[in-house]
RNA sequence: GGGAGCGUGGCGGAAUUGGCAGACGCAGUUGACUUAAAAUCAACCGCCCGAAAGGCUUGUGGGUUCGAGUCCCACCGCUCCUACCA
């Protein structure tokens, strides 16, 4: 800059000192240009260095990225570019999530196609990743759109067919009516689409699903592995999975006259067989075909119908939540209890789920909350069965013979844990879920044939059907004569027509040209499906196509996978936590069981980071207005300061507000160090140092190198970047005392070159132009830095020879004494007891702990 | 209702895992340079009392320990996830 007009001068400014302006901009540009010129970012050949696969969750190209992805990014990117300078072979890809709703939106909106939307934001995506100085090895840049990469989801899929993991069926499902296509179970959230919010009808629909309710104890299993996922995450995916353990139990129907059981049985699934003596009622829900067989032609109908209707009124949103009251009618008909051989009356209520356990639920309302409040509302019995065995009513029901069927005083159910009573043979024993009242009376239920224990899981299979157009086809065609038969292998891919009009309305399903075809089997015309799959079958394993990325016999080559995978540091968001890590480790089981590939987990360690907020702390959207975008700090400061404030501002698994003054700060920082480099560059020499004659300020600079190094391997290796900046940030401080204190003739040269070195090397994997620029320009360095070896340290030189040891008394820290580090304990001892004359006078000396190194605490009296 | 996590200066956050609380940075105060401002540089910067010596301090209360931000128990507060799942 022009000191007089501010305007940039051109060439290489410097100052009187003669060191150069640092021009982020100019160095920027001209580091992208040359990279991506030598290519440098080509994934390492395969050599005898261990691997290394760092993995940043890709982008749905929606627009241009966020500082989400900027914030995400960064953190892989230094984790890469670190690891390649550490020695390993380094795979770092980066790819599109290209097909999708948006898309279709926009090109109606807009009036073009999906592909021509999607391919251009993904255009501008690239240019940004560029500006930011991403280290992607373009080669292995996955579009999920492009046909050479869904042709391998259609033939995984046909796989999944022959194995029978995928298959068609009708069931009641999610319909989304603004998004105009079902919706997994996982993509309904609160009870809204995950995409648009809108709230889904229930809809009976002929679907397509993938079976990963086969591999729902597996899962579960796996979790307990994978220490380097977040224990968040973790417990999600366990809630999620939802494993119940309980009983099955056999309830005979009862004919006409309520007590004579009948051979027709019902089913429920329970978690707590040790209330059964306290089944007042029981309960179908108002869909279940039983219910209204139960019902047909009798007076109980039309109360019944009434219900039904109401309940479907109702959205699924509403229907959720404990607080809403539960509404329920008398069917007329009663089950008999298998253990008391008493009838419960049959009713139907809201508040039972056709699609969990059997459809059918025992009411206890004495161990049920729902239960409870069922019963009070409808006047039915609450007969005690359990209770605290300090509770007066536990002597007063332990040896009662006649039921006791109400105690009107509760006004809620009974906590889980307490003892039975009024429960025959079972009176006495602990109650609550897994006890051994629950062992007991499922052993009994065994041992008569009409109960077993049972595992129930709330995971449902996975529903990819989408009724959408901008998707992977499901490569699938229907036969009257044959029925569904799949694609053949040799013609797939099933492309995706480009010349749909969105705009008029089309659809696959209503488009000639695509649906027509016909049947592989038996040559006469045929339907081609025109579902195409979840958006999420695609993601699921891109991560094994980065490692084999043009293979054109397969999705991926076995031993590419096998060396590359797992990949060691996953990194993005938590939105994911169920959907798509779910699914991915559910996809790679599939591949292993296919024979595509060893292992089981694709995710070894997972970072879920923090979300970028407003300066408020509030998040950022479009619709607030309070969004920051990337460019509007690389335009003042350059990608490096963006880099660095991302990284320094906040540990990466944390929310960061943004501050745009603790920017600045990050640039100023940039600024100064740089001018220490470009200070020590001017007396360096790059030759061995020799501390035996090193001056006492050369040694304390020598200290702090290692130690900075030392400190920043460690924090780089548990991805605290924050504090491994601190750890430079205190390099760049000593390396200043070092300049203010010796004059430039003095300076050790061997020692200015390793402290300069130091830090362009440690900064280079957050700051990689600023340090390229410096390690060529300033250091003479004709490698790129990208490719320079990691910094070493030594242990014992980051080590001070005398140490500050703080002398306790009692705990209190009263004073220091400077030591050698290697003081014996009892010269440790017997100084610290001189030093602390004043505080332990006239008092007896109990006892002195020795902490050589740190303290001395005197226990004194 | 169930689960997970968190609580440290004015702010973001450190603390090598039981050993000197507050690293590093932001903000702030004072000073230097400047006609002035910005930028830059230097010093200060948890709270209280004080002339000094000192005392207090990691949400609150208790416990273990020579020693606790860190471990244990109880309570208070916040955040996220999940939910008529039987």
């Amino acid at each position: 800059m022009c000191a007089e007009c501010d305007t940039k001068i051109p060439g290489k400014a410097s100052d009187a000192f003669g060191i150069p302006t640092y021009d982020a901009h100019t160095i920027e540009e001209k580091w992208q240009k040359v990279w991506s010129e030598e290519n440098v970012f080509a994934t390492s050949a395969v050599s005898d260095k261990p691997k290394k696969y760092v993995l940043e969750m890709f982008p749905y190209p929606s627009g241009d990225l966020h500082m989400g992805h900027a914030r995400n990014y960064t953190i892989g990117d230094a984790m890469a570019r670190q690891a390649r300078m550490r020695g390993f072979d380094v795979l770092h890809p980066m790819g599109f999530d290209a097909f999708g709703l948006p898309a279709e939106n926009a090109a109606i909106k807009h009036n073009t196609q999906a592909s021509a939307w999607t391919y251009k934001n993904m255009d501008q995506a690239i240019a940004t990743m560029r500006r930011m100085g991403f280290s992607y090895d373009p080669n292995t840049l996955i579009k999920t759109c492009d046909p050479e990469y869904y042709k391998w989801g259609q033939w995984m899929f046909l796989k999944m067919w022959e194995k029978g993991l995928a298959y068609r069926a009708t069931s009641p499902v999610n319909w989304c009516p603004s998004c105009n296509t079902v919706l997994a179970n996982e993509q309904v959230v609160d009870g809204k689409c995950w995409r648009c919010g809108s709230i889904p009808q229930k809809r009976e629909l002929s679907q397509w699903y993938l079976r990963i309710t086969d591999y729902a104890q597996e899962l579960l299993d796996g979790l307990d592995n994978l220490e380097g996922w977040p224990e968040s995450v973790k417990q999600m995916q366990r809630n999620w999975i939802g494993r119940s353990e309980g009983a099955e139990i056999k309830f005979a129907l009862a004919a006409d006259d309520g007590v004579t059981p009948t051979d027709r049985l019902i089913t429920v699934f329970t978690t707590r067989a040790d209330t059964i003596f306290g089944v007042s009622f029981f309960v179908l829900p108002p869909e279940s075909p039983l219910a209204a067989e139960l019902v047909a032609g009798t007076e109980y109908e039309a109360a019944y119908l009434e219900l039904k209707a109401a309940t479907e009124r109702v959205s699924s949103v509403d229907r959720q939540g404990s607080e809403r009251e539960k509404n329920g009618v008398f069917s007329g008909r009663y089950v008999i209890n298998p253990l008391t051989h008493k009838p419960a009356p049959i009713w139907i209520a809201d508040y039972i789920l056709m699609d969990y356990g059997t459809g059918a639920v025992m009411g206890v309302p004495c161990g049920d909350q729902r239960d409870f409040d069922f019963a009070r509302k409808y006047g039915l019995p609450i007969p005690p069965i359990i209770c605290e065995q300090d509770d007066p009513l536990y002597e007063e029901l332990k040896d009662q013979k006649d039921m006791v069927i109400d105690n009107v005083s509760w006004d809620h159910a009974m906590a889980a844990e307490g003892y039975l009573v009024q429960s025959g043979e079972f009176t006495g024993l602990k109650g609550g879920k897994h006890s051994e009242a629950v062992a007991a009376i499922i052993e009994k239920l065994e041992e008569l044939g009409i109960g077993k224990e049972t595992v129930q899981f709330r995971l449902r299979d996975w529903l990819i059907s989408r009724q959408r157009y901008w998707g992977n086809p499901i490569p699938m065609t229907h036969c009257d004569c044959c029925g569904d038969v799949p694609v053949p292998y040799e013609e797939l891919p099933v492309q995706l027509p480009a010349s749909l009009d969105l705009g008029k309305g089309e659809t696959l399903a209503a488009y000639a040209p695509f649906y027509e075809t016909t049947c592989p089997k038996c040559g006469k015309p045929a339907h081609r499906i025109t579902d195409t799959m979840d958006t999420f079958t695609c993601s699921s394993w891109y991560y094994l196509r980065y490692c084999d990325p043009h293979n054109s016999e397969l999705p991926f080559a076995k031993d590419k996978a096998n060396h590359w995978m797992p990949v060691d540091n996953y990194i993005g968001g938590i939105e994911h936590a169920i959907l798509h890590l779910l699914y991915s480790r559910f996809w790679t089981r599939v591949c292993r069981d296919l024979g595509l590939l060893n292992f089981d987990e694709p995710f070894t360690n997972l970072l879920c980071q923090g979300m970028v907020k407003d300066e408020n702390g509030d998040v950022m959207s479009k619709s607030k207005g309070n969004v920051v975008p990337p460019s509007s700090v690389i335009e003042p400061y350059g990608a490096d300061t963006m880099r660095l404030a991302i990284l320094f501002i906040a540990p990466p698994e944390k929310d960061f507000d943004w501050d745009p003054k603790a920017v600045a700060g990050c640039n100023r920082f940039l600024k100064r160090a740089w001018r220490t480099v470009c200070t020590l560059a001017q007396t360096a020499k790059d030759e061995p140092f020799e501390i035996q004659n090193a001056s006492k300020d050369s040694k304390a600079l020598w200290r702090e190198i290692n130690r900075c190094i030392q400190k920043c391997t460690f924090d780089f290796d548990r991805m605290q970047f924050n504090t491994a900046i601190a750890a430079i940030m205190e390099l760049a401080n000593a390396a200043d005392d070092y300049i203010a204190a010796v004059p430039a003739a003095e300076r050790d040269e061997a020692l200015s070159f390793i402290c300069a070195s130091s830090l362009v090397r440690a900064l280079a994997p957050i700051c990689p132009h600023w340090a390229e620029e410096l390690w060529h320009e300033q250091l003479g360095q004709t490698t790129f830095v990208y490719c320079a070896p990691w910094p070493d340290y030594d242990e014992e030189a980051a080590k001070a020879d005398e140490v500050e040891i703080a002398v306790q008394v009692t705990g209190k820290v009263r004073t220091h004494i400077m030591m050698p580090r290697e003081a014996a304990k009892d010269e440790l001892e017997a100084a610290a007891l001189a030093a602390a004359s004043r505080w332990i006078e006239g008092k007896q000396v109990i006892k002195v702990i020795c902490v050589p190194g740190s303290l001395v605490n005197i226990v004194a009296k």
